[in-house]
DNA sequence: GTCCATGTTCTTTA
DNA sequence: CTAAAGAACATGGA
């Protein structure tokens, strides 16, 4: 499920439970949640303290006071929640952290789209991944989006492109800009990248705030469902009048993706 | 049984 | 090389 806004929230919910905190015990119920496979994370976590908890697109990053670094994706499915040491696992969790505050930190991901990603040290790790959003700048993302004649859907989905984006969001910052999904993305005019540049961090920080969008299985770092969801305008909506001019949204596939919009609203 | 799902990556085809 | 489409991964809900 999670995009940028619901992994933040993951962050801003557990950093407050695991800064300066150190792992006393590390438990790996699935081993093929970690990558690269066979990795040891047990010998590596052990006795560390936590120093930083950040996010980089859709990556919840962890630093370390030995200084490795590395990163839970929290795929379709994944929970990463901060739970007294005594509460009874659920199924597929596949990572208990325990801390020397006697909380643990559980990761668990029915699909295992997610996983534990190991850095290392030196290597940031994201050198193949696009600016964050909320950071960008509308020149930035117009040179990005002038070199591909893919369409602006797809374009934005691709983590390459921009870091963080994802179904949910694409449809809904489309939506809020007036572009049709099928927009080739190399010819879409100044004017209108500002205008999608603006709305694309409009939509993020509206979602941040209401704590992301609870679709399925998302929640934070507490357990805690988001409420973004009552503020989506098209996502998940096919059918339903919309809300500007009452057009029914319509649903249509594209690179495999539901693509919800205005037929109306977002002109070709 | 069917279809669909908030993600990513690989393969095939053009 | 680019891009589009499809499949794959694994599980569960409607």
């Amino acid at each position: 499920m999670p995009e940028l806004p619901e992994v933040q929230t993951v962050v801003d919910t557990l950093s407050p439970r695991l800064l300066g905190r150190t792992v006393t015990a590390v438990r790996l119920h699935r081993t093929d949640i970690v990558s690269p496979p066979g990795l040891d994370v047990a010998a590596y976590l052990k006795e560390r303290r936590i120093d930083q908890v950040s996010r980089r697109g859709k990556r919840i990053v962890f630093t370390l006071d030995d200084r490795n670094r590395f990163y839970i994706h929290l795929g379709m499915t994944g929970q990463l929640t901060a739970e007294p040491a005594d509460r009874e696992l659920r199924p597929h969790t596949h990572l208990i952290l325990t801390l020397d505050t006697g909380q643990t930190l559980r990761f668990r991901d029915p699909r295992r789209f997610g996983g534990l990603f190991w850095l290392g040290r030196d290597n940031p790790g994201d050198e193949d991944m696009g600016p964050e959003p909320l950071d960008m700048s509308p020149i930035q993302l117009a040179e990005r989006l002038g070199r591909t004649t893919r369409n602006i859907k797809n374009t934005l989905m691709d983590q390459r492109v921009i870091a963080g984006l994802g179904n949910i969001y694409v449809d809904e910052s489309l939506f809020e800009a007036g572009i049709h999904p099928l927009a080739r993305a190399d010819r879409l005019k100044v004017d209108r990248v500002d205008r999608l540049c603006r709305e694309i961090k409009k939509v993020l920080r509206r979602a941040i705030k209401a704590r992301g969008s609870t679709l399925r299985d998302y929640v934070d770092g507490n357990g805690q469902l988001g409420t973004a969801q009552t503020l989506h305008r098209v996502y998940a909506r096919d059918g339903i009048p919309c809300v500007t001019c009452s057009t029914p949204i319509r649903r249509i596939v594209l690179g495999g993706r539901s693509t919800h919009f205005c037929p109306t609203c977002q002109r070709r």
